[in-house]
DNA sequence: TGCTTTCATTTTGTATACAATATTGAAATC
DNA sequence: GATTTCAATATTGTATACAAAATGAAAGCA
């Protein structure tokens, strides 16, 4: 009886998410968006004035999803001094790529052993697509289609705990533009990486899924450094280079 | 230049933090309490006028401290019907065990990795007040001391990003009263592995801890598991229990 | 010039007002 | 007696108002 009633809230929850939206929700991933994609620098001020206008919204859903954010680590909130984007420094990329390293393997156990071979089908064509991203030398689409394979790896996993907590972590190594930075040979490595990675996967390897995703992830890092290192070095450091517009003179 | 900025910028909100906090941000801390504590149930609705009069703020920090809540998995939000206590059923407690298991896990590594020798002191004296909690039979000082041995392992890692983590997921789980599932038994093994644990950490026997961190988990998720069925077996589903208080007449 | 100090402006934090939606309960209907 | 209807009430979502704090620029001083 009281299950009926659950089932009820959550399909009316289904039925307005799909249409109408909070105004929170709707801002909090504009803004997500912005941040991911970078048009809203590491270190930025949130100026809630501007945000209001650019978004159209009032302050109260404005702030609602500023600490929303604030909670996934992509804003940081000074007291009295509002919210700024929160700094990248390699640091916390680095803490951030050991951990969604550590999710990967265990997305990629679990899929081993969990998922459907339906599933397994779907990763194998999205990787053939990006093969041929690949072949085409169309860097941009590569980067969408890689992502979405380990997407659907970590979602084979079948835990949604895990799901949504690899994509927060996603957002944020997500900011670092490395893309510029993958060497012809690197991304040569990595297509190679991705054969091997889908090949036991295929097999239902565990134990080699697992290696494969470490090292995968591990030459991600050192890419990913590399670029963090350059932008640090081209302007101060970069989770400072946003925080005052100081072109004085 | 810009670094003595910033410096200044997280010296103030280190000295905010401490004394004069945002409401939302205590709303939050409050809220999170009553939650993780149980006084707020899985389900029960969070009703702003109650909880303004409770908390002695106004609607708009309260407001705020729910969506962080909600960002942090805490509390559900449903469109133009406010907010929830998240539900509490037994396969998200199974997943997010099986990702804090991973989390363990790395942190057991990169502790006997990196380490201090004096973290791994502090870790072992938390360890004997712990074995003196058990031998006096005091399961409520024992779980707490449980608790903190397992987050100065956390924190042994040295890696923010995961010790934010795994505080998020613990606030998840602590919210299963599983303690009275505590047999004696069962109390005793856990005892053992941590004798066992302590030691491969002394030891910086990174593969053993891992090993041993997984199966102390696994056994955890064992009792959790009970606890949760047979809750849910006394009072139709845990998760929909108290979201109306269905005692008419 | 270089450094405070002062004070108007801006920005944030909080409370409240208003509109839209959901909930409740009693009368009406079957 | 059970269900439906519908208006009164309560609750939520959003916008705005107000107070406190931060910011920045001009004035004063060494």
């Amino acid at each position: 009886m009281q299950n009926i009633e659950i089932a009820l809230i959550e399909a009316r929850n289904e039925a307005h998410s799909g249409g109408a939206r909070m105004l929170n929700a709707a801002a909090a991933e504009q803004l997500r968006e912005m941040i991911v994609h970078g048009s809203l620098a590491p270190g930025a001020r949130l100026n809630e004035r501007e945000l209001t206008a650019l978004l159209g919204v009032s302050r109260t859903p404005l702030r609602e999803a500023t600490r929303m954010l604030a909670s996934e680590g992509l804003v940081d909130l000074l007291p009295n001094r509002g919210a700024r984007v929160a700094a990248l420094n390699i640091d916390t990329v680095r803490h951030t790529l050991a951990v969604m390293g550590t999710l990967e393997a265990l997305a990629g156990q679990l899929a081993c052993e969990n998922a459907s071979d339906g599933a397994i089908a779907e990763i194998r064509a999205t990787h053939y697509e990006m093969l041929a991203d690949h072949a085409r030398g169309d860097l941009d689409a590569y980067f969408k289609r890689n992502q979405t394979v380990h997407l659907l790896i970590i979602d084979a996993a079948d835990n949604p705990v895990l799901s949504q907590l690899y994509r927060s972590l996603n957002d944020q190594v997500r900011r670092v533009r490395y893309m510029a930075n993958l060497s012809q040979s690197r991304w040569d490595q990595a297509i190679a990486e991705h054969n091997d990675i889908m090949d036991a996967l295929g097999k239902r390897d565990a134990t080699r899924l697992k290696a494969m995703l470490a090292d995968h992830l591990a030459h991600k890092l050192t890419v990913v450094s590399q670029t963090l290192a350059t932008v640090a070095h081209n302007s101060a450091t970069f989770d400072t280079a946003n925080i005052k517009s100081k072109a004085r003179k």
